[in-house]
RNA sequence: GGUCGCGUAGCUCAGCUGGAUAGAGCAUCUGCCUUCUAAGCAGACGGUCAUAGGUUCGAAUCCUAUCGCGAUCACCA
């Protein structure tokens, strides 16, 4: 539902039926006349039947006839079964436009300063090899969903959680001594993240030639795997760092170092931000103290050997190791360590957002669990924004198969395309070189994202590298162009809008705009409930599309009378502050010209 | 095997938490640039909503079972 038509009609409505009938209903169900049906607004009379025993064709032509007569807002009515079709007049819809031209910002980029908090962690990458397409979906979520939050009225701390320690960085620095001859990002020019990457993709290749070596040798191949030389040698790094070795933690940090900043730039070049940053390294240790307290508690159970446990079997899990023999800490413990560790850093702490892949459902599932447990009167405000793997044509993407999608090539593949075509347009003459090369990465990334965005998080993409993403149709480039022809549009009309006349007959597609528009608060607050960005960009779709109609049928500047260009510039300027504001939203940016 | 998720047009996806004759884009075909930007608009073609039951005035949507695909069930993170 569009605009609040309870709010219009449920006073009259409940009064009739009191009335007439005898029943107290506080609640209608109205929804937007499909169009094959004559009407604007449609009244289901199927619920009240339960109150009311009778024919619900009758009781429709009932509440039609009265609301007609009592209603000035409506002019006409008709009845299939139980559909009660209103047509209102234009006055009620030129009304309602009027306030929406009046909300500056839709009152939902307020940022009180005791708004509550909510932490949204995306990205965590691993610092061994460069981001990917799994990545941009990752990224791209999270950002998106900081942003549908913060609108909805609550401050956002942007942060991640960097896997900057564990055997995959040790390998790297193992192959990078052995064949990297000293090869550092500033001499030969390589992205920091692409070259350690680079390294670690050397270490597999070096390991599978010592395993098939070792097994040529009469090794069988299960202990060629675990006595690999190079894979001790990537042990003893691990060894070595967590006992502080001088010289490998060292090596770590300068490698660490480089692969950050890679990721800034791939960061910038995608837009996205962070406020925070945790690193294992810091957490990897914390975690213990909450392990006593869930001792204590008696939520946590020690095994003989000494490991800690929880047991979930009554929820209809398993049970959950917390902490090994050694003392040392898993993931989980990590995690809790963590969580624990963002309510000392944000005291007003009112939940968490977790991006993380589908396939850590489970993990995510125990840790509230457990937080739970242990009573934390937030862990309710938890939210793992789980969502799908991309998908290749030829399957999943595998790093070791040198099947993924580099995230940088691809952002650079996108800008190029988005050039070529913007080339073969022709529309951009008056631009200057500097003005053209930023745009085509504006629409090369609101191709991506919004190719990205507008699945819903929990399903898996098909990304088709052949096939590449598209610049025609339902795509960001679409939402971005109708930006641009309104835009342009505007500074032709180059006047100031006026008040509204609200005696102006309406065009059905003006009318079926000031409807789109109207809807527009609900979706962010919908989206904000659902953690769904999806939501959004079908919003801008629809919202698009019937502009589009709108533009290409309509003639805006070539009308004659004052008011009724008045009325159009008005909606035109409308519909690009709300394109401009939802793709805000969505991360991506909306040119003025294209 | 247990658990979780998914299955809608040839392909990629919507479907407003149960409403009318299930909608878009891509692809294929037909029209529209001497009038506001044709990355657009108007139209055609395309469906057993995986299958079978159930719940009810009414089911793509809720429940059950079956089939198919994926993930997960680590003292890895």
């Amino acid at each position: 539902m569009s605009i609040d038509y309870n709010k219009h009609f449920t006073t009259s409505l409940s009064r009739f039926l009191n009335s007439e009938f005898e029943v107290t209903v506080e609640d209608f169900e109205f929804q937007t006349t499909r169009k094959e049906f004559e009407g604007d607004i449609t009244l289901l009379v199927f619920p009240l039947l339960r109150f009311i025993k009778t024919n619900p064709e009758k009781l429709a032509t009932a509440i039609g006839t009265y609301l007609v007569d009592a209603h000035e807002a409506v002019v006409d009515f008709n009845v299939v079964k139980g559909f009660l079709n209103l047509s209102l007049t234009d006055a009620f819809y030129l009304n309602e436009f009027d306030i929406i031209l009046k909300q500056e910002d839709y009152g939902h980029q307020s940022q009180a300063q005791d708004a509550p908090t909510l932490m949204v962690e995306f990205s965590s990458p691993n610092t061994n090899k460069p981001l990917h397409l799994g990545h941009i979906r990752n990224n791209v979520l999270g950002y998106s969903v900081s942003k549908i939050l913060e609108a909805n009225g609550n401050r956002v701390v942007k942060t991640q959680i960097i896997n900057d320690r564990g055997i995959h960085i040790c390998k790297s620095m193992v192959a990078w001594k052995k064949f990297g001859s000293g090869e550092t990002p500033e001499h030969s020019g390589i992205k920091g993240d692409q070259l350690v990457g680079k390294y670690y993709v050397i270490f597999d290749r070096e390991y599978k030639k010592e395993i098939v070596d070792l097994i040529s040798k009469g090794v069988s191949e299960e202990n060629a795997k675990q006595q690999a030389p190079l894979l001790l040698e990537a042990q003893e790094l691990l060894r070595l760092w967590e006992a502080n070795d001088k010289e490998v933690r060292k090596l770590w940090e300068t490698m660490n170092h480089w692969v950050y900043r890679g990721f800034e730039d791939t960061y910038m070049k995608l837009g996205v931000s962070f406020d925070s940053y945790y690193y294992e390294s810091d957490t990897y240790l914390l975690g213990k103290k909450i392990i006593n307290k869930g001792l204590a508690q008696g939520v946590f159970y020690r095994k003989e050997d000494g490991s800690v446990w929880i047991d979930l079997t009554e929820e209809g899990l398993d049970e959950k190791l917390l902490l090994r023999a050694d003392g040392t800490s898993v993931y989980m413990t990590q995690d809790l360590g963590t969580a624990l560790s963002r309510l000392e850093d944000e005291p007003n702490l009112k939940g968490m957002v977790y991006t993380v892949g589908n396939e850590q459902d489970y993990h995510f599932k125990v840790l509230f669990l457990i937080l739970k447990k242990l009573g934390f009167d937030w862990s309710d405000a938890l939210y793992h924004l789980s969502y799908g793997m991309v998908d290749l044509p030829s399957g999943k993407m595998k790093s070791r198969e040198g099947t993924v999608v580099d995230a940088d090539d691809l952002i650079e593949d996108m800008t190029v395309q988005a050039k070529t075509i913007s080339e073969a347009v022709g529309k951009l003459e008056s631009l200057s070189e500097k003005e053209r090369k930023e745009l085509y990465h504006v629409i090369a990334l609101g191709a991506l994202k919004y190719f990205i965005l507008k699945v819903d998080p929990k399903k898996s993409i098909l990304f088709d590298p052949e096939a590449s993403i598209d610049f025609n149709g339902n795509t960001g480039p679409f939402i971005q162009y109708t930006h641009a022809r309104i835009k342009t549009l505007i500074r032709k009309a180059a006047m100031k809008i006026g008040e509204i006349d609200l005696n102006l007959k309406l065009e059905t597609k003006e009318r079926e705009l000031i409807k789109q528009l109207g809807r527009y608060p609900e979706v962010v607050i919908l989206a904000g409930e659902q953690y769904s960005p999806a939501l959004i960009a079908n919003y801008l779709y629809d919202l698009v599309k019937s502009y589009n109609t709108f533009y290409q049928n309509i003639s805006v500047l070539g009308i004659e009378d004052v008011m009724q260009k008045n009325l159009r510039v008005a909606l035109s300027q409308k519909v690009a502050e709300v394109i401009s504001n939802a793709s805000s939203l969505l991360g991506m940016e909306v040119p003025e010209y294209m």
